[in-house]
This record gives C-alpha cells, sequence and structure tokens, in this order.
DNA sequence: ACCTCCGAGTGAGGATTACTAACCTCGACC
DNA sequence: GGTCGAGGTTAGTAATCCTCACTCGGAGGT
C-alpha cells in the first residue's frame, strides 16, 4: 500500500529527547568489563556490518531499524541496547572509519619532505580514500555534516584530529616560507577541504568520474599557483 | 567539462510562477485571464511563510508537518494540496528564494568589467547572501544538498543556471588572458563554489563570525594567487 | 549443588509522524 | 438552478523510532 520511498522520515521517538551524556556518546558500551579487552559482543558487530552494507545503495534516512535488524540477524531493540539513536549508531561507525583513515595518512605522509609536498600527497590520499571507499565518503559529506548533533559527535572529534594534522602542515610551510604567510591558515585549509570535498561530491552525486592521480594533479596546480594567468599582467587589481 | 549544464524536462509537479507582491496584501481584485497564473492562493502562501519562519530556528528534519500548518493556520492535509511531499515544500520555497537570488546576482554584475572583478564581486555576493540570509544557506547548504532526489528538482534547475552564469565569467576570463587556461574551467569553478561554500557552512554550524567584505579579500587573494610564496621562483613542482 | 548477578538478547507494544481518502463549502458560469 | 471545480477540512492509516519489562545462560561465590 505504501508507495513511499521517501527519505529521511522521522516519525515516532521524541526529536529533542536530551541525552543525558553531553558528549553524546553512550556509555553503554563502556560496561565494567573483566579487562581492559572485550571483543565487542557479536550482536552489535553485526548491527555495525549490516548499517555499512545497507549504506552501499541506500542513503542512511531511507534505511529503517527494523532494515538494519533484519540483516544483522537481531531484533531491532537490541540496537537501542549499544546505541542511543540510529544516528548514534552511524557516528560509532563512522567513528571508527575515520579513525582508521587518520591512522593511514599520517602513516602516508611519513618520510615525505616538504609542507607543499605533504598538501599534495594529503589531497591525494583523501581524494584516493573517497574514490575507494564511497560509503565512506558518503557517511562523511552526506549524511552527516548537515546535522547539528555531529558538531558534538565523536567522528567530529576526529574530524579535528584532521585539523589539527592539516593545520600543523600548513604552519609548517609558512614558517619554512613555502606557504604565503599574510593569510590565516584556518582559511586556506578551508579552501583546500571545500575543494576537495566539492569536487567529490559532484562526483558522488553526479557520477562524474574522476580519477584521483590526475585530479590531485590539477587540485595542487590550482591551489598552489592559483587562477590567474602568469605573464604580463593587464589588469592590476 | 562533465558537468556542463543540460537543460532537463522539469519535474512533473505544477508550478504557481507567481510575480512578487511586496505589499504583501494580495486582494483577489483582478478577474485574472483565465487560463493565465494567478495569485497563489492564501493558504498555499501561508504555508511556504510558516515553513520559513519555523527554519529560522529549528532545522527541516525536525520540523513537523503538523507545525507547519499550525504556524500557517490551516489544516495539515492542505500542505499535501499544494504539495507533493514535505520535501517538495521545502524545494518550491527554496526555488523561488534562487530565482531571485540569481537575478539579484545578475544586477550586480552589471556594469563590471573584467573576469577577474566580476569573480570578485560575485564571490562578494555570495558572501553577503548567505551573511544576510540565513535561512537561505541553510536551506541550500545543509538541508538539501545531501538529498538524492535533490538533482532532480526545481532548486537544482536554478542552481544549473549559477553554473551558466559562473562558467561563462570563467570562459570569458580564459579568452581574455585574465584567466590561466590550462585547467578545465569546470573544475575552476567547483574550486571556487567549494571554498565559499566550506568557509559559509563553518560560519554557520560553528557560530564561527565573519564579515564578507574582508573575506572576499581573503578568499580572492588565495584563489588567484595561490598558496605558494612569492618570491624566489626555484623549482616549478 | 544452589543462589545470585550480570550481560546478551527478545517480544510486545507506545508515541509520533508523514501522508491520504473522502467529504464539505462556496462562488462562478452557463 | 444546476454543475463544476478550487480552496479547505475531518478523520483517519500505515510506518517508523524507540522503550520497557522480560528471558536465557554462564561465571563465580558459598
Amino acid at each position: 500500500m505504501s508507495l513511499n520511498p521517501e527519505p529521511e522520515r522521522a516519525p515516532g521517538g521524541r526529536f529533542f529527547q536530551v541525552s543525558q551524556n553531553p558528549t553524546g556518546r553512550k556509555d553503554v558500551s563502556e560496561p565494567a568489563a573483566p579487562n581492559g579487552d572485550r571483543t565487542p559482543p557479536p550482536g552489535r558487530q553485526k548491527i555495525e556490518k549490516a548499517l555499512k552494507s545497507l549504506l552501499e545503495n541506500k542513503e542512511f534516512g531511507a534505511i529503517t531499524t527494523a532494515e538494519i535488524a533484519k540483516t544483522a540477524g537481531v531484533t531491532e531493540a537490541l540496537i537501542y541496547k549499544y546505541f542511543k539513536d540510529k544516528r548514534d549508531l552511524l557516528y560509532q561507525v563512522l567513528a571508527r572509519d575515520m579513525e582508521h583513515h587518520l591512522e593511514q595518512a599520517q602513516l602516508h605522509l611519513k618520510g615525505i619532505n616538504g609542507a607543499r609536498n605533504k598538501i599534495r600527497k594529503l589531497i591525494w590520499f583523501y581524494l584516493n580514500t573517497y574514490a575507494e571507499e564511497r560509503v565512506f565518503g558518503q557517511m562523511l559529506m552526506l549524511e552527516v555534516l548537515s546535522f547539528h548533533d555531529f558538531y558534538q559527535s565523536a567522528p567530529y572529534q576526529v574530524l579535528k584530529r584532521f585539523a589539527i594534522l592539516e593545520l600543523g602542515i600548513l604552519k609548517e610551510g609558512i614558517e619554512t616560507g613555502e606557504i604565503r604567510d599574510d593569510l590565516p591558515p584556518a582559511l586556506i585549509r578551508q579552501v583546500i577541504r571545500g575543494s576537495i570535498e566539492n569536487t567529490c561530491l559532484a562526483w558522488v552525486k553526479i557520477s562524474q568520474k574522476i580519477s584521483p592521480d590526475e585530479l590531485t594533479e590539477n587540485l595542487c596546480q590550482l591551489l598552489f599557483k592559483g587562477i590567474e594567468k602568469p605573464g604580463p599582467v593587464k589588469n592590476p587589481n
């Protein structure tokens, strides 16, 4: 009867259920375990895996908790044993992925000299990651960045660590004279990130095909040298 | 290059292309040609106004249809007389706003010479618009860009017209030699848009305060000249 | 062997939501 | 005066997120 493929319905439940936990993270996953080593319970793992696999061909808003539970082979209620929200589930999955990618990024930067070379490498790394892990890119760029509560969530904290990494490189470049010092590093960072995200978004949403290698080169050309044509200045502005 | 805006057929929804009514008073005194477009019914106008006012301090996903109907002073069902969806309501409101801003942008560009000057002006215009009409910026940047169906909606068609405008300026600049010709204009456009949107998003979401005038200057510096420190040119990598 | 505790997991709803079908009302027009 | 259709309403419905009370089984103390 229902021919409703409409995403982002949010009936049921209350919207502004205030969590007693200002961090937005639920501590239900951190009980006093016998020892520091505890593998997460199988049900929890299955739930996270189910969400990821469903995200392969459906957007988060269109995935129902019933669906998640069914593909995970558990009951709906179990989701709420481990996650405060449907959204909290997304955040925790995303946070784990981001943590992993942060480590990878740091690894990729090892042994590279010079701020500009590092920036180039980082740009390539982001593009390549978005290209190879589509679900991750979608989660980050379009399921999450638009929601208010994301900015109090765990994955946002990881995003901040990315920011620290990037700002560190920029400051290094400013000190060594590789990068101009008349603009705030935070702005430079936002421009770089914005460029990357915007091109990747166009690619994700409009199935515009790109090759990370080539795009890295073009982006660096643009970001490093600017859009002005070098040569005789016609109109000084 | 592949983002070349190609005209697609409009979605099935019907349009009430209404001319703007500055006085806010819309007496149905005019006979109104039978087959021509009439002024939209009051209920419809109230619904659109209600949504806009609710968006002032709530995100779209958290606004219920009941709420919209209540603040509009009509019943819920009336919404679905004029809009196919809750989202369709958002899209139509947004499309009207965008249409208006597109006209404004074209007006602001009149009498400006030179591609770089036009780009600078356009950047200022976007920043200023986002700064002054917060609700509009929020609608566009974070309620809409993440949804699949947006890319078949009316406001997306207007977005494409923005793209045409921007690409036109870029191509003009390439021809006159103001802008480098070794990079695809579509990429340049995406970088510019990404920079603007990313900075504005940070400003909207993290209440980072900016001044459009100052930010325009910095952004143009960055986008025009690049992030490299000018000076002794050593090796062009 | 028995009791207790506790985490993993379940079953059965409740509350709220987006959306719909059927109906009413009233002026215009023939 | 009958019809038609647009503007608007009443009274729902299915779907969805989330909660609460409950079961099961094993580890460990006594």
